[in-house]
RNA sequence: GGGCAGAUGGCGGAAUUGGUAUACGCGCUAGGCUUAGGACCUAGUCCCGCAAGGGUUGGGGGUUCGAGUCCCCCUCUGCCCACCA
């Protein structure tokens, strides 16, 4: 047969189509469902050779499923949002939908183009409102289940564009577009709760099918690492001051309750004075009733420190206005406006708190006012804590509480607020001894805390001015390796818990404030960045693992220089310095996931701004919010999107209220589209659910996931996070979404390098598929290496032309193909069938090739194969080149597709060559071979073998013989 | 600096998992077909050597009758992360 590729692909192209032939349904009887999901693509707008490689060599395993008896579901769609549409956008003042649609419509012809055998039926993608309606929604549950929440967040922002700037957009550390230099601003995101997932995501990695590596660098990402807390005390000046504690107690407590006993042996520790009224009708307050209990009842010097918690914080505010002249106070978790986040109703406070405050009485009544927020309270809003800031000033922290509202017996969040005092995290806390000064990330809220205070550091200027520089470097430059800065913040000092050394404290940028506490113990001795601080700074020195090598060591060894640990293993010592000095305490690198974007092409986040009520969810029944078309997409002015130049989408009703409110303007991330486009592939036109139960139960979990090595983390991350998610809100019914994944490898241009325009080494498919057709440019990919490996494999045209020239050697064998059996074809067959199989199954498609060629170089031997014969090669042949074997199929005279036929069977008896070459060693190396019949005994092996060999042997005694079956004999000469 | 992967002919790679190293393809050489061309056919092609023979899986050591494969040390390359305490 003449091998015209440009009239055979499209004519079976179009025959598939027209027959629907990989139309999937739900369920057929007797099959199994078998779910192949590849990443879909991003309509960039032209489908590169990577592209083929994610889609055509998969279609591979795709179709050989399918011809297993299996009912396969390889499904295909769009990840339409994103930054570049956006680009077109303003760059060709185009729609971005229509840029969209154009690039899907015309990358579409693309994919037919490959020959793959996608169910078009059930392409999704993610910018139409079918689809986003249910990102939203999903959205909205994650945050009815509490995994949602707003936090100032540092964005990269050009001060010339006014806008912000995604990663990607930022060169060297200016704007892409600009070139102006890229700052930190700070912004109210939206943030998702990852990291409570951070445990699971680890441990449930075990049991999944997944590559190692993979797994690897989930962990790493991840980042846990077991390590404690330590709290290290802060003094002022060279003086011990202690301090004389007043506590204040909320409604309905006592001086017994939550956490005051806990925090009343930790200050007395210290060495300071701890007064615990208690407070009169704590079940029915009067702040009035209670300040005046506690002028009465407490002494106070200018040493005095209020702690008020909840109602305790009113109290503590009241009698600051009356005068009563204190150093600081603490305000933990104090309720103002009355709006309480549980619902329930506490009059007393609500009339306590309307009274408002008198700012200006308080401020001269004290050096410092903190107020501590619980980011997880649930009986005072955010805004509240905000609003009392606003009117009061102070210093507004938020932290973690141990409970809810700080009511857990030990709330180690409180003392470190209460008392001057810091905690770091260590991983090493046996080399405590050795901790000779303190250093602190520039961006502590202790820092911030004293440099407001400008009396409490003596050089407030240098250190305020290291603390901008460091803000006003980018990421990028901070990362860099290079020489270590800091300064000393001075007229303070830490106590080193266990020596009672007073010690240096310094910031420094080394020191990252979104890991650990953000603040550090430095061991110079065995820790070589503290190492190398402490050189620059003349800081001492101080060895506590014993050890010969020079400093810093890091490596085992005993305890020394810290007096009864002295001797004890590092395990040892860990294990009681976290017992006599801290906590045990887990930290993750991983962060929360900040899914707020600052743009217009992406998937508006459903959730409204009221003045009263605070953020509230858009209802279910007004999903979809639409995106709105916009008439310029240039960012708003204050680095919001265009959105928020659209009043009719901006002003609505409040859900909850029904008063005037304000949309949120900022879109989501696209990985939260791409984190369930997979659920939807099982029911894509469900109007009423994101996918139905029965629909997911029938094709749930993904059997095998193929995607690219740069996905590992990010996306593999954040779909595995989202479906845990919907597994604990009960949405789905797995708590894993992908049963197995594999990272395909990477093609680089003929160069060895990267493709990019710029090293002009693009290979175009579209040129190569004109010149020698679809099935070359698939088989070829499938040839070019093992495609599940971390490997990559530069694009050899030469090698293209090899596999297009072994199609058309099979083309020409159909001129081969006559009536009588041709025995000697029947081993190379059978050998194909069972070799090919097994490597489709392990994605070793290079090898099943080659098997293939060499069925094909036995047929060429005597130039004669017989029907049967030739039609069950076509078969073995079909999932790697369906348009040329589906033709010579149908010229056999065959009127179904060969793509619906089974994968043909081997014949164990065709496996077994009747006679074998057998190597010969002597003493391990191979010396001779010989042919014998393959059931021929042992004793004739041997006996044949020493034949082959005689000469060697002669005058020397054999000591040991060894048989390897069909393989070798090696004779073992005695020394 | 950390983690992971890897190193086999001129090139991409193969090796039944401890049993004849270099399958298959590319490239190269020679010859043929052809007016010509090669996206044709045939033969050859790990290295040294005329041969007999000897050597060879990044380098060195070890275990074994036998190591590309297992163990230890070293070198180099790629990918990801990166001042993570």
């Amino acid at each position: 047969m003449q091998y015209d590729h440009k009239k055979i692909e499209k004519k079976w192209q179009d025959i598939w189509a027209q027959n629907k032939i990989y139309t999937t349904p739900d369920s057929a009887p007797g099959k199994e469902n078998f779910y192949l999901l590849v990443e879909f693509p991003y309509p960039s707008g032209n489908l590169h050779v990577g592209h083929w490689y994610a889609f055509a060599v998969p279609d591979i395993l795709a179709r050989f499923q399918r011809m297993q008896g299996k009912n396969v579901l390889y499904p295909i769609g769009f990840d339409a949002f994103g930054l570049p549409a956006e680009n077109a956008a303003i760059k060709n003042k185009v729609n971005p939908r229509t840029w969209t649609d154009g690039n899907i419509k015309f990358m579409k012809g693309q994919i037919e183009s490959m020959g793959t055998s996608f169910d078009w039926s059930r392409e999704v993608a993610t910018y139409t409102p079918e689809y986003y309606k249910w990102t939203q929604w999903l959205f909205l549950q994650l945050y009815q289940k509490g995994l949602v929440y707003q936090k100032e967040t540092a964005v990269n922002w050009c001060p010339n564009d006014k806008t912000v700037l995604a990663n990607e957009q930022v060169v060297d550390g200016k704007c892409e577009r600009c070139g102006h230099v890229v700052e930190q601003r700070q912004m109210l995101q939206w943030n998702i709760k990852i990291t409570d997932y951070a445990d699971r995501l680890i441990d449930d990695l075990e049991p999944l099918d997944w590559p190692n590596e993979i797994k690897e660098s989930q962990k790493n990402w991840i980042g846990r690492s077991e390590g404690a807390e330590i709290d290290f005390q802060v003094v002022f000046g060279e003086s011990d001051i202690k301090y004389n504690y007043i506590f204040l107690h909320g409604k309905g407590g006592s001086p017994e309750s939550d956490f005051w006993p806990w925090l009343k042996v930790q200050l007395e520790r210290r060495g300071h004075r701890v007064q615990a009224p208690a407070m009169p009708n704590p079940a029915d307050p009067s702040d009035e009733e209670q300040a005046d209990h506690v002028q009465k009842n407490c002494t106070f010097d200018e040493h005095t420190i209020l702690l008020g918690h909840s109602f305790g914080g009113i109290v503590a505010l009241r009698l600051l206005e009356r005068g009563v002249k204190v150093e600081a106070v603490t305000l933990i978790g104090t309720p103002t406006s009355g709006v309480y986040l549980d619902g329930k109703d506490r009059p007393s406070v609500t009339k306590a708190a309307q009274k408002g405050f008198n700012s200006e009485k308080i401020n001269a009544s004290s050096k410092r006012i903190v107020l501590l927020y619980d980011t997880n309270d649930h009986v005072v809003p955010l805004s509240d804590g905000e609003a009392l800031v606003k009117q009061i000033g102070g210093h507004f922290f938020t932290a973690k509480a141990e409970k809810s509202h700080f009511n857990a017996k030990i709330e180690p969040e409180v003392l470190r607020y209460a008392d001057p005092t810091l905690t770091v995290f260590t991983t090493r806390p046996d080399t405590l001894f050795g901790a000779t000064y303190l250093v602190l990330a520039p961006e502590h809220p202790w820092v911030t805390l004293a440099l407001g205070h400008k009396t409490v550091l003596e050089n407030n200027d240098e250190v305020a001015s290291y603390v901008d520089r460091t803000q006003k470097m980018s990421d990028m430059d901070r990362q860099t390796t290079k020489e270590k800065t800091g300064a000393q913040l001075k007229g303070v000092m830490a106590i080193n818990p266990a020596t009672n050394e007073k010690i240096p404290m310094f910031i420094a940028d080394y020191v990252l404030p979104q890991y650990g506490t953000g603040a550090i113990m430095a061991v110079p001795a065995h820790d070589e960045r503290d190492y190398e601080f402490a050189k620059k700074f003349g800081l001492p020195i101080r060895q506590v693992v014993s050890s010969d090598s020079d400093l810093p060591y890091t490596g085992t060894g005993t305890i020394m220089n810290s007096a009864s640990y002295d001797g004890l293993s590092i395990e040892d010592a860990k294990k009681m310095m976290i017992e006599a000095y801290g906590r045990r305490k887990t930290t993750f690198r991983l962060r929360d996931w900040i899914v707020s974007r600052q743009r217009y092409w992406g998937v508006p986040i459903p959730m409204i701004h009221c003045e009263k009520c605070g953020a509230q969810p858009v209802p279910d029944a007004h999903l979809p919010v639409v995106l709105p078309d916009v008439e310029d997409y240039l960012p708003e002015g204050s680095g919001k999107s265009p959105l928020a130049k659209v009043d009719s989408f901006v002003n609505v009703k409040c859900p909850k209220c029904g008063g005037a409110a304000k949309r949120e303007t900022d879109t989501l991330d696209t990985f939260v589209d791409s984190s369930w486009y997979f659920l939807r592939y099982t029911d894509p036109k469900n109007a009423v659910e994101f996918a139905s139960r029965e629909k997911q139960d029938a094709w749930l979990p993904v059997d095998l996931y193929s995607g690219g090595a740069e996905h590992t983390t990010m996306h593999l991350l954040y779909s595995r996070f989202w479906h845990k998610a919907l597994y604990d809100i009960g949405l789905v019914k797995d708590p894993e979404p992908y049963k197995r994944r594999m990272n395909r490898s990477l093609i680089m241009g003929p160069d060895g390098q990267k493709m990019s325009k710029s090293r002009g080494n693009v290979i175009d498919p579209d040129e190569v598929v004109n010149m020698l057709g679809a099935d070359t440019v698939r088989m070829y990919l499938a040839f070019i290496g093992p495609y599940a490996e971390v490997a990559s494999y530069p694009w050899n045209p030469d090698g293209v032309v090899g596999v297009r020239r072994f199609l058309e050697r099979v083309a020409r064998a159909e001129e081969y193909v006559q009536a009588e059996d041709v025995a000697s074809l029947n081993g190379p067959l059978h050998k194909a069938i069972k070799k090919i199989g097994e490597d489709i199954t392990l994605m070793k498609f290079n090898t099943g090739i080659s098997q293939l060629m060499i069925l094909q170089n036995a047929i060429e031997k005597d130039k004669k194969i017989e029907k049967a014969q030739f039609s069950t090669m076509l078969q073995l042949l079909a999932p790697f080149a369906p348009h040329i074997t589906e033709e010579l199929w149908n010229k056999l005279g065959n009127e179904s597709s060969i793509h619906t036929q089974p994968w043909p069977a081997f014949d164990a008896k065709y496996l077994v060559d009747d006679e074998v070459v057998i190597a010969v060693q002597i003493d391990g190396k191979t010396r001779g071979e010989f042919t014998i019949a393959s059931d021929a005994d042992k004793a004739a092996v041997e006996a044949a073998a020493k034949a082959a060999v005689a000469a060697r042997l002669d005058g020397k005694t054999i000591s040991r013989t060894i048989v390897v079956p069909k393989r070798l004999v090696n004779f073992v000469l005695e020394a």
